[in-house]
DNA sequence: ATTTAATACCTTGTTCAACAAAGTACTAAA
DNA sequence: TTTAGTACTTTGTTGAACAAGGTATTAAAT
C-alpha cells in the first residue's frame, strides 16, 4: 500500500532530467533521503526491465562511462499514478490527524 | 526508512482515544487506508510487547468482550518521533518535486 | 610498465512491514 | 443446540530496502 517511496523519488528526479546513479544519490541526499547503492541499482534495473526507464552510455572525463537513465513514456504514466497515490496518502494522514 | 506507516496511523488514532481493533479498522477505512486484520492484530501485539500500547478488556452487548487498546507514555514518545519522521518525509518529497 | 586510487556498476543474502488465508473462541438469537 | 455474528489469533508468503561484499574501467602516481 505504501511501499515504493524510493522508487517514487527516483522517478520524480528522472522526470526533470536524465541522470546516472551518483547524480540520483546526491539529489536524494540533498533532500535528506538516504539511499544506498545496494538499493538503487537493483531498483533501476527493475524499472528498466519493466519499461519505465531506459538508459544510454555517456563517456566521462573522470572515470568509466556512465549509464544515464531517463523516463520512458510508460515511466511518466507510472509516475503520474504515484503522484496521485502520494497525494492520497498525505490526505489520509491529514484526515486521521485532524479528526476530533 | 519509510516503513511503518500503518503503525503511525494506528498510534495516531489511539492518541485521541482508546479503541478496539474494529474501531481502528473503521477509522482507517474512513481515511481511505485499507488495512486487513492479518496486519492489524500482529501489529497491536507487537506494539504492546514493546510497551507502546496497553489494553483493557471491555464487555460488549453484541458479542465477545473486546480488547480496548490505548497509548502508554512510551507510546506517546514513539508517536512524537513518528510525527517528526513523517514531516521530514513530506518535506523531502516537496524538496525533490519543487527543484528546477 | 605496473601499481594505486577513484569512479562506476553489480550481486548475494537478510530483514521485516504488510498481506493472504486460514483458524479458534465467545456470545446471543433462532 | 444449531446458526450467525463478532472478536481475536496464527502461519506462511511477498517484496522493498538494506548490508556487505564484489568486479570493471579509467587515469594518475610510481
Amino acid at each position: 500500500m505504501r511501499k515504493g517511496l524510493v522508487e517514487y523519488c527516483i522517478l520524480s528526479i528522472l522526470a526533470r532530467k536524465e541522470a546516472y546513479p551518483s547524480d540520483i544519490l546526491a539529489e536524494l541526499k540533498e533532500a535528506d533521503m538516504i539511499v544506498v547503492e545496494g538499493t538503487l541499482y537493483p531498483l533501476l534495473i527493475r524499472d528498466k526491465n519493466q519499461g519505465l526507464l531506459a538508459y544510454r552510455w555517456v563517456e566521462s572525463t573522470q572515470g568509466p562511462p556512465r549509464k544515464y537513465y531517463y523516463l520512458t513514456e510508460k515511466g511518466r504514466e507510472a509516475l503520474a499514478e504515484m503522484d496521485s497515490a502520494w497525494a492520497d496518502m498525505v490526505r489520509s494522514i491529514e484526515t486521521l490527524k485532524n479528526r476530533q
